[in-house]
RNA sequence: GCCCCCAUCGUCUAGUGGCCUAGGACACCACCCUUUCAAGGUGGCGGCACGGGUUCGAAUCCCGUUGGGGGUGCCA
């Protein structure tokens, strides 16, 4: 980790979420895009909580950022992670910031009020504010706010790693407010401030600060430092091709962790949504090359001179595959340790365990897995209405049910031999496998689809795969009186 | 309205002037396997928005059109 004069120094980077109380998913990516590169150069990932707004539950709210971070194996202890700060404990330095701006003549104070600024536009025939306080010589005051003074003339051009050049000219720029009227710093200024404190040199965000940045690095000149490289990540949108909204949309990272999604599917998701691994050929034919992607790969892969320019619709399904590809890939032992926390005390762990093989290929979170094998876990079966009509409104239903019961009362306990029995009672009724297991499935689990019927069985027991059966044929009896 | 960004199968993408008869993945369909459902395997459907250039040659470069999106706060 030398830092000699011809290696490009070691990149800060940083994410600057607010404590709303949950993490944003397209926050998620953007974190793991600033964590890619800090790993991967040696260089730093600081965690700055926007707390402007002074909220309530703020520890709470910053340990699960932090909490969401770490599920996505950004974490806290490591030595690239730096913070978490909090932006409301540097106000001082952005009032001082501005203040200098404002004795410099790079800022001034304003006493217009909204509607003043409206009906000025609207006079105008101009949108925005229109510069009226530029030259008035106002001094600071009660409900004066102090605006920065945009340069005459001029394009400002901010250098982006995934747009390029962008133009802003400073006609189209608004002389924007740095301090309210009650003195408290905006956000413009409080980002660049913190920003240039931590000596942030890569600002990796999205795509809907990317007019901020004009603003910003009007700041940063002014401020007398040089601008961060910038790169804007495209936003991410549903399928309306709008941007994720927390009011619309499924948002929340916790909440996907709640669901039972992996978080190594959810990273690689993230990670592979605008982005994608350079592919090494050019036939093409490295499936899952740039798909599925161990982490390891993608962090020391990733460049952000190869992030996509387009939004990204935000795809459940495509989530759900790559979940699904992700749960088969745990060994059997990971898996039951994966579905821990969704599985209620009232479950027989060895049964569960002895499923769980069969639970994986089936699942696609692991939310789901309990609900698989839950009819091993009672011993109420509840009867779907529509399966059972299907299954058991056969002529020969009650007949393989009888059957059945009798052979399994005398059989070998275990699978091979009990889909052996059933086999033979189908074929004396001239049935196939899979129409004469029909009933015995709904029978025993109440269902027309699940996990393998003769390992389920097996799980459950002769006295009970027994009892089943016959409280089904007592149920056909009732039904046809 | 103004400013800015973007544009390859339905979706996510590969592709950086000839390897493109445009590749993969998800989704969808079919078939195989099969004790249901999955998983797995095989195959199929399906795209360079449009119009002009530049070039011997454009998905790739330029311009325009159209269409999307983002921003336009004393929010962050």
């Amino acid at each position: 980790m030398s830092d000699d004069a011809s290696s490009t120094p070691a990149p800060r980077v940083r994410i600057a979420p607010s404590p709303t109380g949950f993490f944003h998913v397209g926050g998620a990516r953007t974190a793991l895009y600033n964590w890619a590169i800090a790993k991967q150069q040696g260089g730093r990932f600081v965690l700055r909580i926007e707390d402007t707004d002074l909220e309530r539950n703020q520890d709470e709210a910053t340990q699960g950022i932090i909490d969401a971070l770490a599920w996505l194996g950004i974490h806290h202890e490591d030595p690239v992670f730096e913070g978490p700060y909090f932006q409301s404990q540097y106000a001082e330095a952005h009032v001082a910031a501005a203040q200098r701006l404002y004795e410099e003549g790079k800022a001034y104070y304003c006493d217009l009020t909204g509607e003043q600024i409206q009906e000025r536009a609207k006079a105008n025939g101009k949108p925005g504010y229109d510069g009226y306080s530029r030259d008035r010589g106002l001094e600071p005051g009660p409900g004066r706010v102090l605006r920065f003074r945009v340069p005459d003339g001029g394009p400002t051009v901010v250098r982006d790693v995934i747009r390029g050049d962008v133009t802003f000219e400073h006609d189209a720029i608004e002389d924007f407010v740095l301090l309210r009227g009650n003195g408290a710093p905006m956000f413009l200024l409080a980002n660049v401030v913190d920003d240039v404190e931590m000596r942030i040199s890569h600002v990796i965000r999205g795509d809907e600060h990317l007019t901020n940045a004009a603003k910003q690095q009007l700041l940063w000149d002014a401020l007398g430092h040089t601008p961060p490289v910038w790169a804007h990540v495209p936003v991410l949108v549903n399928e309306q091709r709008k941007k994720l909204s927390k009011r619309r949309d499924k948002v929340a990272l916790e909440q996907y962790r709640d669901e039972g999604y992996l978080a190594d599917a959810m990273v690689n998701y993230l990670m592979t949504l605008g982005w994608a691994p350079r592919q090494a050929g050019h036939d093409g034919n490295d499936e899952h090359a740039t798909e599925i992607v161990p982490w390891a790969e993608m962090q020391a892969a990733f460049r952000l001179e190869d992030v996509t320019h387009s939004p990204a619709f935000f795809d459940l399904k495509k989530l759900a595959a790559f979940n699904g590809d992700y749960i088969r890939m745990l060994s059997v032992d990971d898996f039951v340790a994966a579905c821990e926390p969704w599985i209620p005390d009232s479950f027989d762990r060895e049964r569960f365990v002895a499923m769980a093989p069969h639970i994986q290929t089936r699942v696609v979170t692991l939310a789901e897995a309990p609900g698989m094998v839950d009819f091993l876990m009672t011993d109420h079966v509840a009867y779907d209405e529509a399966s059972w009509q299907k299954a058991m409104h056969q002529p020969w239903s009650r007949g393989v049910l009888a059957e059945t019961a009798a052979a399994y009362s005398t059989a070998e306990w275990d699978a091979d031999t009990l889909k052996g029995a059933l086999e033979h009672v189908a074929t004396a009724h001239e049935l196939k496998l899979g129409k004469a297991q029909a009933p015995i499935r709904v029978a025993v689990t109440g269902r027309s689809v699940g996990p393998p019927l003769f390992e389920s069985l097996e799980v459950l027991g002769r006295d009970e795969t027994i009892r089943r059966l016959d409280l089904a044929i007592a149920h056909i009896v009732q039904q046809d009186h």
